[in-house]
DNA sequence: TTGTGTAGTTTCGTATACAAACTATCGTGT
DNA sequence: ACACGATAGTTTGTATACGAAACTACACAA
């Protein structure tokens, strides 16, 4: 019964996920200088942890930092979306074919291990909260809840490789979806059902095909709102034509 | 003209590479506990750096952390390795694809770019430098060479995105390189070259291939050395059958 | 305009101190 | 003998202060 929120948690921890939602949500837009005192200042506590949770945002991509020159936000990566969906594809079929997998053999067995249920409990209740959300048009709340389902979704392919590859991605996932809700996040939120049925049927293959077109058209989705005209050439996965 | 080697950097950078080299090469044992003391004492620093390296560490998946309780050296993931290979199959042939492709579009438009004959120049370097460890049973440095190589084929692609998401993983792809460069290090040096003149042909589904191959070939071996038995029953990508 | 020097700012590292939380050891009771 | 709980020791987490090092920006001169 961890607090999976930030609340009373350790400051440093705490200025970490601060700082990463003030990224995420536009507060801090990208380019804005960070500087330790600041920081430090904002939130009420000394440099020493500020310096730390800099340092991890760094290496999840949300800042750069120069040699004795400071931190700045990166820079929102639009031309780099393209291949983050691509590998994002990639992963999260992979995620969703094992979760399938995974749930047969649960059903296959009798009796489904402990952890396995939790997961699935934990992601019926992400939905469910998502569709009150989007049933009280609060869609600020739908990037995290959309971050929340799809590593659920890695929790239940029993992967925790995958999982800790997917979660590497998964704030700038939600960085990028946060810059989109608005536009397909409605829509987007829909398919998260017929996903998880697909997986609790065990149709691996029905699974992942779902996966891989939820990615795509958020792909599609974001490269048309931003309007990068370079689809046509480089198009990794042409996974079906009109 | 930068170091590139960890040789007089700021105290941070070359301790989070000293601890991470340890780790690779099997100084540092997974499950080993590492205290912040410990380390400070033994690279002559005081323990505000070593905190900050070891977030970073902790950031690439080489130590694992829990709140007061200190950091131990991640277990290596030989269970995770085959989703490793997964994604990486994935990652690698995208930018080989991109590189073939881009090399051809150098071509065409008469003058190559600055910065892509400069990457081109690192690449033969490398391959060199490789062959002559080869030749002279250095196998120890072929880990380094191998990443190397490969980060070297990304920045060819010219997607920024890509590489950086390579790089995040480069360092367990190079742990799990090291532990198995005396069974196939020379064997797998030997198709880097193949895959470069695919590049450089241009011929983008050819060098797709062949990357997919190589790392395919990893794969198979390191599952086959430390004989994980479970290639049986989720084995993600049935490539080709004997 | 271009280059250079200087002042100011910020990061980086050190040292010290103390509170908080974990780990391990040792006893006690059943 | 074994499980359980208190306790001491260790380690982390944070605060604070200070100095050195390096980057930035601005002014000035050629």
């Amino acid at each position: 019964m961890q607090p999976a929120d930030s609340e009373d948690a350790a400051p440093r921890q705490r200025v970490q996920d601060e700082i990463r939602r003030d990224i995420i949500f536009g507060a801090l837009p990208p380019g804005t200088r960070v500087t330790e005192a600041a920081l430090a200042a904002k939130y009420g506590i000394s440099r020493v942890p500020v310096r730390e949770a800099l340092r991890m945002l760094e290496a999840e991509g949300f800042v750069e930092s120069k040699p004795y020159a400071g931190s700045t936000v990166s820079k929102i990566p639009v031309d780099d979306a393209e291949d983050l969906f691509f590998v994002r594809e990639a992963l999260e079929s992979a995620t969703a074919r094992r979760a399938a997998h995974r749930a047969a053999a649960q059903f296959d067995s009798g009796a489904p291990s402990v952890e396995w249920w939790q997961a699935r409990k934990v992601l019926a209740a992400v939905l469910d909260e998502g569709d009150a959300a989007v049933a009280q048009n609060r869609l600020d709340l739908l990037p995290e809840l959309n971050i929340r389902f799809h590593l659920g979704v890695a929790e239940l392919s029993g992967s925790a490789s995958l999982t800790a590859l997917l979660r590497q991605i998964a704030g700038k996932i939600e960085w990028l979806y946060a810059t989109d809700v608005d536009r397909r996040g409605k829509e987007s939120w829909s398919e998260h059902r017929s996903i998880l049925a697909a997986i609790d049927s065990g149709n691996s293959a029905n699974a992942e095909q779902l996966m891989a077109d939820h990615v795509h058209q958020s792909k599609v989705g974001y490269l048309d709102r931003f309007s990068v005209d370079k689809n046509s050439a480089l198009s990794p996965e042409p996974t079906f034509a009109p």
